[in-house]
This record gives structure tokens, C-alpha cells and sequence, in this order.
DNA sequence: CGTCCACGTCTAC
DNA sequence: TAGACCTGGACGG
């Protein structure tokens, strides 16, 4: 459930679930590759932030008030579920116990989830474009310039560095939100003549982020919810009337189809 | 059965 | 700029 708005439901669902708890044990599967997260104090709370595509977890001791970090990413697959100590659901890889018989668990079906003690957010990736909205404009604005930009719109709305939080299915509804503009022309020309997209770039991951939450308690059905339930969201993305091509990446970008006959298109899909 | 596909990064020729 | 990393669901024979 991995784009902004389900990062912002995640760190939700812990805040929510994870409260009044307390916690005295971290165990990794053994399964997952990822490094071993040392037990941070004898009692501590949990808490959480999400930041773009990244999510920040806070143990705090709950005598001195020290604490510790851990930044992850959720990979395709990741989420967390509250349950019942001795419960954890199936792909569970990192287990938090409390106290009193609940378990918050780290949950990936692919294992492309991952961890990382630390003091702060990535550096090489940029402001979230809904929480630091002003600093997510500027960092993009003062590097207009810069040979990333070159580059078509379609394919730098994935760049972490500048668009942190939109993915795959943002990247189509935001472009299919701007009609006129042909999503192969480079960013930099396209970001100056439609500078709406600073606007979806914010306003598309909230209303996914709205929508998500008030139709279920921000669990794993979250991605279930918006993808189904809530028909006019998804304009463009998964929509069989929709052109599809493969980017550099191996992504497939979902766009409207009267672009397949502009040049810029041809020129893109002949590279 | 088998092949293709999926909301994302990473690193190695 | 391919692949690697993973599981499982959808769909074809």
C-alpha cells in the first residue's frame, strides 16, 4: 500500500494502534534480510511520521524519555497489523510485542520493505509535496535547470529526489488531470507552462489519504478501499480505455491514448 | 500446470 | 538500462 497517501495511513494505523501501548521487545523474522533492529529500552512507546514515501518510527523510553529512530520504506507490499501476540499474520518480518498480549507487526508479502537506524530522513530525497508543500515548490523551482528535468514530465514525477511520495498511480492521475498537457514533453517546460502540478502533486495524495481513511480504520484494505470503492478517483490508472507504454524503468505509465500520436510520444517509444 | 503482472527501490555490467 | 530482489493472484492451456 505504498504510495504517499498510504505511507500517511500507515503511520496513522501505528500512531492509532500503538497507543497506550507499551512495548518491550523487538524480534526480526528471520526470513527477512534486513539487519537485526536491537531491542531499545526496557519499556518504550511507539510512534510514527511519514515523510513522502518514507516512514519514521520513534521508540521512547517510557522512564527517561530517550529515544531512537528507525526510517523504513514499504517496498510494494508493506503494512502494519496490530494483533494478538502469537497471532502475527503470515509475511509478518518485524514484530514489536507490548505488554499485554498485542503485537505490532511489520507485514511484507515481497520483503522489498526496509529499515534503517538512523537521526533523519534520506537526504537525497525531497519534501513531501502535502506536508511541506512550500519546500516541495522550492526545491523543484531552484533546480529547473538541472539535466534531471530534461527529462519527460512522465518520468521525473517518479524521481524521489523532487516528488517524493508520488508513484505510479499518482504520476497517471496527475498528468490525466491536466489535459492539454502532453505527458512525454520535458519536465522542466512542462512544470513552467502548468504549474498546476505543484497543486495534484499535493491535492490528488490528500484526497487518496482522505478517502482511505474514512472508509475503513486504515488497515491493510486500504489499497482494497480506494482501488474499488472509490470509482471516480482512479481516472486513468488501470482504466482499460487508457494507453499503456514501458518506461526506462520497466514501469508501466497509464496516460490518455490521443497522446499516442503526438511526436513526442513517437520519439519516447522509439528510444 | 505455466506465464505475466503488481502501489519500489537498488547495484552491477 | 537491464536485472535483482520476492510472493501470490489472475488468467491461459
Amino acid at each position: 500500500m505504498p504510495e504517499l497517501a498510504e505511507l500517511r495511513l500507515t503511520a496513522d494505523y501505528i500512531n492509532q494502534a500503538a497507543s497506550g501501548l507499551k512495548f518491550t521487545k523487538i524480534h526480526k523474522n528471520p526470513v527477512h534480510k534486513g539487519k537485526e533492529v536491537p531491542t531499545p529500552f526496557k519499556w518504550f512507546t511507539i510512534s510514527a511520521e511519514s515523510r513522502g514515501k518514507e516512514l519514521m518510527i520513534t521508540f521512547r523510553d517510557t522512564d527517561t524519555r530517550k529515544f531512537k529512530r528507525l526510517l523504513m520504506g514499504m517496498g510494494m507490499t508493506g503494512h502494519f497489523k496490530l494483533t494478538n501476540t502469537g497471532n502475527e499474520p503470515k509475511h509478518a518480518h518485524l514484530m514489536f510485542y507490548a505488554t499485554d498480549g498485542v503485537t505490532l507487526s511489520f507485514v511484507d508479502v515481497r520483503r522489498f520493505g526496509k529499515w534503517k537506524e538512523v537521526e533523519e530522513w534520506s537526504s537525497n530525497r525531497g519534501p513531501d509535496p502535502t506536508k511541506e508543500y512550500k519546500d516541495f515548490k522550492e526545491n523543484i523551482v531552484a533546480n529547473m535547470d538541472k539535466a534531471a528535468m530534461k527529462k519527460p514530465i512522465c518520468e521525473v514525477l517518479m524521481n524521489q529526489g523532487y516528488f517524493n511520495g508520488i508513484g505510479n498511480y499518482l504520476r497517471a492521475e496527475i498528468l490525466h488531470r491536466i489535459p492539454k498537457l502532453n505527458p512525454f514533453t520535458p519536465a522542466n517546460k512542462a512544470i513552467h507552462d502548468h504549474p498546476i502540478i505543484f497543486i495534484l502533486c499535493k491535492e490528488l495524495p490528500l484526497k487518496a489519504y482522505a478517502l482511505g481513511g474514512g472508509q475503513l480504520s486504515l488497515t491493510e484494505d486500504t489499497w482494497y478501499a480506494i482501488n474499488t470503492n472509490i470509482s471516480n478517483y482512479f481516472m486513468c490508472y488501470g482504466n482499460a480505455d487508457m494507453a499503456r507504454v514501458k518506461d526506462k524503468n520497466g514501469r508501466v505509465f497509464w496516460f490518455n491514448p490521443k497522446w499516442t500520436k503526438s511526436l513526442l510520444f513517437s520519439l519516447y517509444h522509439d528510444a
